[in-house]
DNA sequence: CTTGGCACTCATATCCTGAGAGTGCCAGAC
DNA sequence: GTCTGGCACTCTCAGGATATGAGTGCCAAG
């Protein structure tokens, strides 16, 4: 697939007019614009060269070229030059990560950033906290037969619960049982914590001081009900710019990305797959392998919290998108975010 | 604007037909559809009175009547005979909301509860806490210069933030910070604890121990930024729903509606009003008072925490809805959500 | 007061036509 | 061999004509 410089130019400024414009692109205009003085006539050879290694393809006889699924693979992989974002944007994108501390904003603030500049969708995963220590557990009565439970992780990240109390319990029984839970498990990972939890319960509960045993119970139900929720695990905003995407003015098409957004679980899928990556990837068209997504690409970055990867963000739109802008867009996003969550 | 029972019967049929079918309802269809032994011929008399009174139109000249603003009034006001709720829709929604005890997400639910059921979508209005009261604020040291504040009301809502810290502090230090705070200011509302801190930053600070001093300034910038946050005051579910109406198959209203949406403002204005009447109420078409509710019938229900009325909750559709299924889900729902708080 | 009948009005669907855009290909020029 | 002008061809799209069908308004008679 290797293309003579000449093919490169014009099939180069054939992607970006359409991108621009949403038009095919005609051979006429291609001459005019390519920067190459060429007669129409020539640009049709070439363009049907283009067509025949499958880069452009035309929806009808008298209509233009339009890039196909792997005219834009070959765009972005090797043609399109990305221009670093200007500085106010970054500026700006700075001041709304660093004004927010807590984990959840910070993620929420990110996925409206990316909606915001983007004008399309902006998509974040939200990070399991599994692997995030525990810093403090704290009881804290609500009525008589209800208790709040409180977790905090290192990470900052705050988990709140209400329980249900078999008894009655005291202000101070219930500071005993948060002082002597810290005192055990803090520091260790929420998942050994699960895990220990789950042991400790096991073994015969009568030789345990009834402090204790208060603790754990209450502990494992917050666990329990912390999995059955199953968080939401995706942060999506902007879904409304994607109505003003031209070539979606037919609602059936939005009804069907919409929904794929709700249902969230390919989408999460997808996004997963980019966390073994490190930097941009991006999915065109059919190559995120999801029916809904046909139409759609995908560009999304790792982000991470002390040099480890934990989630990801990405951008939604259509496959004409303005990949030069986007892509840097979301690089940046990430690596800001990323710092930010740092602190 | 008396009708004999004839025209009312007509009249009511006519909405439901129209509301079920979206097509306007011709003299034929309604003299068949009735129930009544009449030709059409006696029906379009009796439309044409309907017409003078208001209630119905005719898009155009030969295409039957379609009810008019008011003609939606009064079927709502005194034709629309409301069925209980089917008793399996019934449980489930008292399932959904028993199942959790944490009120953001109860209200959550509730709102993804009536958008599931009406197809329509869902609004609840987050009650500001600031009449709730103090029940614990929280210090917890994340690193060197970051403190997590929490802070729980007696409704069991919490909220945290991270604050920045102009020194490192001891974890007693910030034990012994929280119980000064808690000591003096448990119990109060937010309000007036928020008032307190700003007289009590104005006293020379100087004859204060130095843990309240700490205490203080923390509690300060926790309530500073809460306020600042403006915290997201509306949980909306189910806007996807609207992409299904057919009469809204033009993306550009669509666009106002999802706009108006993420705008919030407008929308919990609207649904502060209803704060204040008790039951059930209903914004018919321009009757919200907002441009793009222009089309739009909004049916809201403001919901109670121990008898004190909170916060609302709504469902907003097409002015073609079938609110004799919509009202009971309504009704209901702001029913056991309060229950649920009350907890 | 009700009804059948009839003329009338629109919206909608279908078909046709012409204009315009763009292509493919060929033959000639460089 | 590469480029170009020219020409026939194809296809979309907008506009206009036509027909069809649904439904009304009104009148005159039961």
């Amino acid at each position: 697939m290797s293309l003579n410089t000449r093919a490169e130019v014009l099939f180069k400024t054939l992607v970006q007019l359409y991108i621009d414009g949403g038009q095919p692109v005609g051979s006429r205009t291609l001459a005019r614009q390519a920067g190459l003085e060429l007669s129409p006539a020539t640009i049709r050879n070439v363009m049907a060269d283009l067509e025949e290694l499958g880069l452009v393809e035309s929806p009808h006889t008298s209509a233009g070229r339009v890039p196909t699924q792997l005219g834009y693979r070959l765009f972005v992989d090797s043609l399109v030059k990305v221009s670093p974002l200007d500085q106010k944007a970054l500026h700006m994108i700075e001041d709304k990560l660093t004004s927010k501390h807590d984990p959840q904003a910070l993620l929420a603030s990110a996925s409206s950033l990316l909606s915001e500049f983007t004008h399309l969708a902006g998509v974040v995963t939200v990070p399991k906290p599994d692997h995030a220590a525990l810093r403090q557990l704290e009881f804290v009565r609500m009525s008589k037969d209800r208790i709040l439970v409180i977790l905090v992780t290192n990470e900052g990240r705050v988990q709140n619960q209400i329980i249900g109390a078999d008894r009655e319990y005291s202000d101070s029984e219930l500071v005993e049982a948060g002082n002597f839970f810290n005192a055990t498990y803090g520091g260790m990972s929420l998942d050994d914590v699960r895990h220990e939890l789950l042991t400790a319960m096991e073994r015969d509960s009568r030789d345990m001081h009834r402090i204790t045993q208060t603790a754990l119970e209450m502990a494992r139900q917050m666990f329990q009900q912390a999995e059955d929720d199953a968080e939401e695990e995706l942060v999506v905003s902007g879904e409304a710019n994607l109505l003003e995407v031209p070539e979606w003015s037919d609602v059936s098409k939005l009804r069907d990305l919409f929904s794929a957004f709700k249902r969230k679980r390919d989408l999460l899928h997808l996004l997963d797959r980019s966390v073994r990556t490190s930097g941009i990837q991006i999915f065109i068209g059919d190559e995120s392998g999801y029916r809904p997504l046909h139409d759609c690409s995908v560009i999304s970055a790792p982000y991470e919290v002390d040099g480890s990867v934990v989630g990801t963000l990405a951008v939604v739109g259509p496959t004409r998108m303005s990949y030069e802008r986007v892509i840097p867009m979301v690089d940046v996003t990430a690596r800001l975010l990323s710092s930010a969550l740092r602190g």
